[in-house]
DNA sequence: CATGGGATTGACT
DNA sequence: GTCAATCCCATGC
């Protein structure tokens, strides 16, 4: 994915990477969950200005935003909107795609809807950690291709962002209808995300 | 310099 | 359903 894809509005971005594939070393898999984060809504780590912290939010778009949740895990973000503009995707869920066995070693069980189900879990599966924040997206070694032809018209739902207390009432969370490997289920009244010439 | 909170997960009742 | 683990960093004294 080149950098003017993710120099759009992260409302944009994110359905649009529902479908892609995330690669890192000889592990790979399609993005089937995503949330929106800005600025302007209190859940971004952007609300609070530019410190230290939120420099990558702030940079250039097409860039990984890694930080540390909860003092175990990487959670893995692409920085979208131009430079100045603090905004980012983060990657929840993966359909594993290659790499199964050193997935599995990685995270210690065998399941595969299990390997990539959640944001901290794809990036153990994935080995993303911390010194790959501000890494570049368009270059590697993290990098996302795009959709595959079966995901070509993938229907995407939008509903509550999760694990958030602050602007939680956001419809910023973005899902491939009827996927398995979801970090929790779509509620059965999530909007259906209107498509761009979609096929039938 | 001390404190507190958090975009999670897995183990346990 | 409950709850602890554990680290980065923003904030405040």
């Amino acid at each position: 994915m080149n950098r003017s894809f993710y120099d759009r509005p992260v409302l944009e971005v994110a359905p649009d990477l529902v479908g892609c594939v995330l690669h890192h070393g000889a592990t790979s898999g399609v993005i089937v969950e995503t949330e929106a984060y800005h600025e302007t809504e209190e859940a971004c780590h952007a609300y609070v200005g530019l410190t230290k912290r939120t420099s990558t939010l702030f940079g250039p778009p097409g860039v990984a935003y890694v930080y540390r949740s909860y003092g175990i895990h990487a959670l893995l973000n692409a920085v979208c909107e131009p430079e100045g503009v603090g905004a980012a995707v983060l990657i929840r869920a993966l359909e594993p795609d290659s790499g199964l066995e050193l997935m599995r070693a990685r995270r210690g069980l065998q399941a595969e809807r299990m390997l990539c189900s959640g944001p901290g879990k794809l990036t153990q599966a994935l080995d993303i950690e911390l010194h790959h924040n501000r890494s570049d997206l368009t270059s590697g070694p993290i990098v996302i291709s795009q959709r595959p032809p079966e995901w070509r018209d993938v229907e995407i739902v939008a509903d509550r962002r999760i694990g958030i207390t602050r602007a939680a009432e956001l419809p910023w969370r973005f899902s491939a209808a009827g996927s398995r490997y979801l970090s929790r289920p779509v509620p059965r009244d999530a909007a259906v995300v209107p498509g761009v010439a979609r096929t039938r």
